[in-house]
This record gives C-alpha cells, structure tokens and sequence, in this order.
DNA sequence: ATTACATCGTGTTAAATATACACATTATCT
DNA sequence: AGATAATGTGTATATTTAACACGATGTAAT
C-alpha cells in the first residue's frame, strides 16, 4: 500500500556517503528506509535539515540518529539539487562523505523510526539505492579517490594500529589499482608521520609483520597548512 | 528607512564568485544591491532559486538577471549554511564561481532591480561585502588556486588570443607568487594544448610576442579523462 | 628437529620531471 | 643610430617516480 504524504515547500536536506574498511574491503553504510517515499528500499543516511541547526550540524544529527555513530569528520562534497530528484517536492541536499574505522563490536542502530536497520555493504555490487542515491554514492567515490591521490586520508579507515600491508590493501581498494610494495612503503614512511611501533601483528599464521601508528600531529602539520591560503 | 521584510522559510540562494583578469589583475564581478537587507552594499551576485529550475539553471538564470552576462560554465563549489548567516530568516546558498572572459566593450546591466549595478573589482582590496560573502569569495578563491595547480584552468580567463607572458601573469596573480619564465613556457608548451599562431601581438611599443591560441579539443582529451573514475 | 609454507622487509638503477639560472635578439621609439 | 623594453631560448643539477626479485622470518605440520 503505497501511503500519500502531504506535498512540501523547498526543504533541505543532508545525504551522508560514509566509508569504512573490513576484511580488506571498502564498504559504505546503508539503512533500510522505513517511511515513504522508497520503503524498504536501501539509502544512504539522510534526513530533513531543521530550521535552527547548521547544515554541519545536522549531518552529525542526522547520521547519528539513523545509524547510531557520532562524533565522526564529515566533510560537504556536492549539493544535488535537481529538480524532480524526489518524487514528492523540491528538496536539495547537500552530501556530506566521512571515513572511519569499522568498529566490529559497536553495534549501529537507527534511534529513530525512519530506519529499519543501518548496515555495512561493500562498494563494489552496491544495489539500487533510493531517490539519486547512487549518483551521490558515484560522486562521492570520485571524490575520495582524487582526494587521496594528493592527501593521505586513509588512516581514518585503519584501526589504530596496522601493517604497512593493510595500509596499502586500503590503497588499493580506493584506488582499484596495484601498487608496488617497495615504492608504496618507501613513500609512505619518507611521510614522516608514521610511527613504527615496537609490536607486531598478533595470531597471523606466518611471519608477523610490524605494526605502525599515525601520528596526528605531524599529519597535520605536514598536510593542512597546504591547504588554505589567507587571502 | 529601514524597509521590514516579511519572514520566510527554508529558502535556497545561490551566489556566484565569476573570475575574470584584465590589465594584468584579478577580477571578481560585484553588484550593488538594491534590496533590504543589506541595500546599497556591495555583495556576490546572487538570488533565491525557483520552486521549478534545478539550481545549475538557477545560478545561470540569476547571473544573467543580475549582471546581463550568460552562457558561461559555472561549477559549483561550496554549500553554506549557517543558521545566522541571513538577517531575515534560514537561507542556505550554493556557490557557484566561474571564470571568464572580461569583454570590455560588453556593457554589464543588471535586468532586474534588485542590483543596481554590477562591476568588475580587483581582488586585492575587495571592500566587505554583504552577508557571508567575503568568506565565500574567500573558499572560492582557495577552491580556484588549488585546482589550477593540477589543472590547466586558466585560459577561460584570456583573450582567444594571448601571449605567452600574459598567460604567465595570471597564473602569477592567481597563485600570487612568482614564476620562472622559461620553467613556465617548457611546462605550458609541452602539454600540447597551445596553438602558435602566425600572428604577433600589436600596438606595443616594444618587440611584440607571439600569439597562441588554446587548443580545447586537445586539452580536453588530456585533462578530462583524467578526472572521472567510473564505477 | 626438519621441512614446507606464507608473508615480511629490503635497494638499485633508469627515466621522467622540476628547478635554477643569464643573455643575445628583436621591434619600437626618439 | 642608439636607447629602450620585452621576447625567446638551453643546460646542468636535483628531485621524484617507476620498474623490478629474493633472502629472512615466524608458524604449522610431520
């Protein structure tokens, strides 16, 4: 049964295209949607902007109240703002896209009734997703390859500690390309802000290799002062 | 007088940062405004988007009324949303910035009466203007040097016909620094996009330079495939 | 204890690109 | 004819990127 939903004015909304990495595969998070227009269809976490909250605030609201995660950096790519992209009025929405680590024990849930379910799926054979969903998924994905291309931004996808191993799988999962093993480490490390630790990966079945952590600090002492300029 | 304005809703704006370069400086295109709030200061092109245009039409659409000019890709850049950022009431703004061509002989008339006027203003000492707009001209400035350092962005900005020191210039004031001349020549000729032509430069009273000519064909070729990924 | 296995960790050479740097040439003007 | 002002050009060095293979190490099985 399809229900009727009173038509609206203009209204804003916010998309979020968040990724994760686990078991050595780029995933995004989807929720089941629970309200009409696109029932039980898969989308990307997104609500309604309400009048007295930023666009940036909303975004963490918004993405907290359909999935259960906070306290996440989540940066505006694109705002898509066709006409007909919803079926039921003129709303415009601004996609925001995140990297974080996949916490295997913290569970997602919706704490609203918009949601049925919030869930990881890996990025290659995403299904069809609701409303424009999946362009803003394909933008957004474009976005992050060009990005890291000239910023290193995956270490927000590792667990704290990792294997250079690991690191470069990320690499490569964004990019869709191999990498050499020996220039891709010797790259990384000329960096600066990878911390070799004096532990090794635990219960691998070979010759474990040795962990590493980012360090925050020279990160953004390296990377952030390229960015702006004072005009 | 302080006109009072009625209160609205959500409402979507776009503004638009339109660069262009004459007499060896960097442009943005201004107006007067002619409304509350904010009447008679200086401010970004910009209006409110239509219930029924998508808003790459509606930022084409409110260039035009606002300063006459049209047909120019503009690209957008940033969504502002700041709960206070407009006196009256929630506006969140799409930016858009495009760069341009200044045709001196082509008279700039705003066709509606919001703008009273609409000019060319130089970068550098860009008075304050209305709302946010400093800040947007200022992300759009940024987005506009760090893309043209990975992309050959600047030639929207010359005259079809353009010498090679004058391509140099504008790079110089976009970047606002200095650059090696003949580091800068090897560089530009070398991607293959610059047409020489048989033609020299007039009306100097010194050696006159070459003519080139910008070859969209090839430079599409090289940089567009370049920025998609497909997925 | 030996062996098989799987991944780790490492260095060199060649090619391409980026940087630094100075002066003779040419057209115009007086 | 000479002064002026900008054009147009080449080389040497440093840096970055790219290509490429194998011995070392820890685990597990016998």
């Amino acid at each position: 049964m399809e229900v009727k939903l009173p038509e609206f004015d203009s209204v804003f909304s916010i998309d979020c295209v968040i990724f994760g990495f686990e078991a050595g595969e780029l995933k995004i998070l989807l929720i089941e949607r629970n309200e009409e227009p696109f029932k039980d269809w898969l989308a990307l976490p997104g609500y309604i902007v309400e009048q007295n909250e930023s666009i940036d605030t909303a975004a963490e609201r918004i993405l907290y109240e359909l999935t259960g995660l906070r306290d996440l950096h989540m940066e505006q790519f694109h705002t898509f703002g066709e006409v007909n992209r919803h079926p039921q009025g003129r709303v415009i929405t601004v996609a925001y896209y995140a990297l974080i680590r996949i916490n295997g024990q913290k569970e997602l849930r919706p704490v609203t009734q918009y949601a049925k379910k919030a869930f990881w799926h890996p990025v290659s054979e995403l299904p069809k997703l609701a409303f424009d969903h999946s362009e803003i998924f394909k933008t957004g994905f474009n976005k992050i390859r060009r990005r890291l291309s000239y910023q290193p931004i995956a270490f927000e996808l590792l667990p704290e500690k990792f294997t250079l191993t690991q690191l470069q799988m990320l690499y490569e999962a964004i990019l869709s390309k191999k990498l050499d093993k020996r220039n891709f480490r010797k790259k990384m490390l000329s960096y600066g802000f990878l911390k070799e630790l004096d532990e090794k990966q635990k219960g691998v079945s070979y010759r474990a290799a040795k962990l590493y952590k980012f360090d925050k600090r020279k990160y953004t002492k390296i990377f952030q002062s390229e960015l702006t300029v004072e005009v």
